[in-house]
DNA sequence: CAACAAAAATATGTGTACATATTATTTCTC
DNA sequence: GAGAAATAATATGTACACATATTTTTGTTG
């Protein structure tokens, strides 16, 4: 088992036991929102009237990936599209009230949740962790604010 | 754009460099193999005849989503499954001799590699990083020694 | 030993993730 | 200002990821 102590290893099963402890505590909530749909939806809420690429680019997505999500945000009544009047290419995403009541209600959850992903770590190790993930990440493409 | 400081967006953001220096390494040394492909046939090289619920212990992954990595395996000519003598239920794993060859060829790319994941930390901080990942799974549940 | 609980695969359905191709529209450039 | 390059969505195809259900087989137990 060679593979075990790499880092694209550990890497993976973090990013497991995250979406795990969100998914359950989503569920515990009574909101169903995946991790992706959360994300995409700050940004949105952050943004009205962006359009699909934007939002894709803020939350370093996939331009072909976001618009399932947005899709089944839409169907889930979250979030509102129309055509641009600007440039008819693109859909302007606006989060409709139940998106934004959703949002304002399971926030702290998902909040209070983060603390959870990194349970092993004390209050120290979880501040350096995060900020070693973060500076790892720094110099990476995809997100403009 | 509250979600973007927060451990989950942050461990999914490494989960995609990771995945992408990954794709691209493997791609110039001209092997087709995904990470979950390659962990997949580091467990079966190292327990020869293990079979897939095994695999899927050793690696913490899903059993439903391990039959189709392997089958792809099995595709590509890197690992034989033939059904247990002892429990007809289960199959048993064994790596080819094009996929332990093959095995050989990446291993030290994958090695290597390891390092560019986190290329944005000096020496010291990569290996403060991997033993706070290490430590913050520990406790997870899924894998068997 | 028959009923039953448990385990190993497989099947099914939803949701990412991403490469590549296509279409509609805009913008750039000669 | 017409053709070319670029952009926003969408479509297509492959590969996870995982919950749930089903089938086959094994092991347990009354």
């Amino acid at each position: 088992m060679k593979s075990h102590g790499m880092a694209g290893h550990l890497i993976r099963r973090l990013n497991q036991k995250s979406t795990q402890v969100f998914s359950t505590q989503m569920q515990d909530a009574g909101i169903d929102l995946t991790p992706v749909q959360f994300a995409a939806l700050d940004a949105i809420i952050a943004h009205p009237g962006i359009d699909q690429a934007g939002v894709a680019s803020k939350i370093a997505y996939d331009r072909a990936t976001i618009g399932g999500v947005i899709d089944r945000l839409e169907q889930k009544g979250y979030v509102i599209r129309e055509v641009s009047k600007r440039d008819r290419r693109a859909r302007e995403v606006r989060a409709s009230k139940a998106g934004a009541a959703a949002f304002e209600q399971i926030l702290p959850v998902v909040t209070m949740l983060q603390d959870d992903v990194l349970a092993g770590l004390d209050d120290e190790e979880k501040r350096t962790f995060l900020g070693l993930a973060l500076k790892a990440i720094g110099n990476a493409p995809g997100i403009k604010p």
